[in-house]
DNA sequence: TTTCCTTACGCCTATCGTAAGCATA
DNA sequence: TATGCTTACGATAGGCGTAAGGAAA
């Protein structure tokens, strides 16, 4: 099979028609360009150059061939390229794990910030449970974990990306609704629609902790998992609840958000990002690094 | 730069993830097949691959490489087949050139039956005057000419494609279609629409000869160029004409078409094909090698 | 200790450059 | 006769194989 070297000889003989400055131009001499010409087209196998003693000229077979060794130079100055800016982290792929709780703003965040910052980029998206992503982190197929804290494990490496408060969620028709905020001693004996602490343990735990610190009993009347199933029991008028601040994009007709006053800390619910200490991305380097030097803004 | 050697190197290592079996692949041992690795990594700039002594794998560069390592590869192999199959000529190009007069009846032909026998022959076609058409192919413009003869040029070479009647043609209201057929007597003291000796100096001359032979003297009281000329002018009523037989194509209304009995020779109106003899264009030579062994239908 | 990639080194093939050959205008 | 591609031939660089080295499980 032919070279490289010899695809850069016979270009450069079709493009001037001539050995002499063909090899010129290829800072070398006339006869070893026959030879390497002379062996293309034995590999080819069949003539691509017409020459007499006084004239070069391509052959039908040497034009289409010019064609296809233009592209196959072209394709491997591209390849080189294209190598190097995965190398850099320009270009390439990140695998990327969420839960279905961070689809509805922190994925679409995420992604809108690295189409800006990386486009040539490709995001590969999976819907992975928490645990399922850690794992998948530490074995490879994953580049990046969207997942709430904490997260300990060894050869991992957290990253917060946000925090945000809690809000009270209430039926629009209820009596609080009327007010600009509330406090957390407001939730006192009230119906409550919790989080399961199975499914949804990590607000289980947010909200029972906030409750207990603030010596607060609501009367948990549900264990629900989804933040939209909060929403639609709320609306029913089952009980109140809080949620992340951010839930307040979905515009829930039948239900009103209300800042909480007295909460500690400010801003109890975490996200973050969670990538492999040993991580050989470039592009995830590269994609942190960025953020890093721009953090995201935490509305 | 690297060289296709380097690129079937790395892609048996990379599919084999194994320097080892990778070598015993390409019959070769594995240390010089690890120093073109690195060869090619130093000369795309970047490791594209990863090895401890247990484990092989690909880099996120490695894997992008990869993808254009092998499309490199496919594309080196399709640019030998083409380049054979062009020599073999069974893929290419021809350029056509061919007269207005042609272009209803020939050039459908021609391009239907070159699709046929050699379906990955791209046809150029350009409608050019007689005398062009054949300059053009002595400087190689041109692969075939469609042209009426005769062709004497040296260095040409003249290959009749199809020989046919002349017909009558005359208004559909006129005495003469009430009968099957004509004789050129008929036509002695007619007004003749005529070709032009200069534009259609063919069908002039032909015309012409074909008259005088029969002692005949038609009123040539019209000299146009074109064939749909005369139809048009011989619907108008002013005179009667005479065209090549395959003009019934045109199914013209208000003229009808008759054919002449005592017409000498018989099939006078002639075209050809012209090639200029040392053409090198192997399409062209299986071309003509498939039509010779399966002659057109003349109908 | 075994596996397996890398480094070291000698041999040899293949390419290069110089010089001569040869065809064409 | 001059131009320019090809053939011939000696020098050399680069690739291959064998043997030794070194890291990880």
């Amino acid at each position: 099979m032919f070279e490289l070297s010899q695809i850069r000889c016979f270009v450069a003989v079709a493009e001037e028609l001539h050995f002499g400055k063909a090899a010129a131009r290829l800072n070398m001499t006339q006869p070893p360009l026959s030879r390497q010409i002379q062996l293309l087209e034995h590999a080819v196998g069949t003539a691509l150059l017409f020459r007499s003693s006084r004239v070069v000229e391509l052959t039908p077979a040497g034009r289409r061939f010019l064609i296809e060794a233009r592209a196959l130079l072209r394709l491997a100055q591209t390849a080189v390229l294209d190598a190097r800016r995965v190398a850099q982290g320009k270009a390439g792929e990140i695998a990327i794990g969420f839960t279905a709780g961070s689809s509805y703003r922190d994925v679409p965040e995420l992604v809108e910030r690295c189409r800006e910052l990386l486009p040539e980029v490709t995001l590969r998206l999976r819907e992975m449970v928490s645990q399922a992503q850690l794992e998948a982190l530490l074995a490879g197929r994953l580049d990046l974990a969207l997942v709430r804290p904490p997260v300990n494990q060894p050869g991992l490496r957290w990253r917060s990306i946000r925090r945000e408060p809690l809000i009270a969620v209430l039926p629009a028709s209820h009596a609080y609704a009327q007010r600009d905020a509330l406090r957390l001693q407001d939730f006192d004996d009230a119906d409550f629609v919790m989080y399961s602490p199975d499914e949804a343990r990590y607000f289980y735990e947010l909200t029972a902790d906030t409750m207990r610190r603030a010596c607060v009993r609501p009367r948990y009347v549900q264990y629900v998992s989804q933040i939209h199933t909060i929403l639609a029991l709320v609306r029913a008028g089952l009980g109140v609840s809080v949620v992340p601040a951010g839930t307040t994009v979905f515009h829930y007709e039948g239900v009103v958000f209300r800042e909480l006053l007295d909460l500690e800390p400010s801003d109890p619910v975490e996200i973050g990002m969670v990538v492999k200490d040993d991580n050989d991305n470039p592009a995830v380097a590269r994609l942190l690094d960025e953020l890093a030097r721009m953090p995201a803004p935490t509305p």
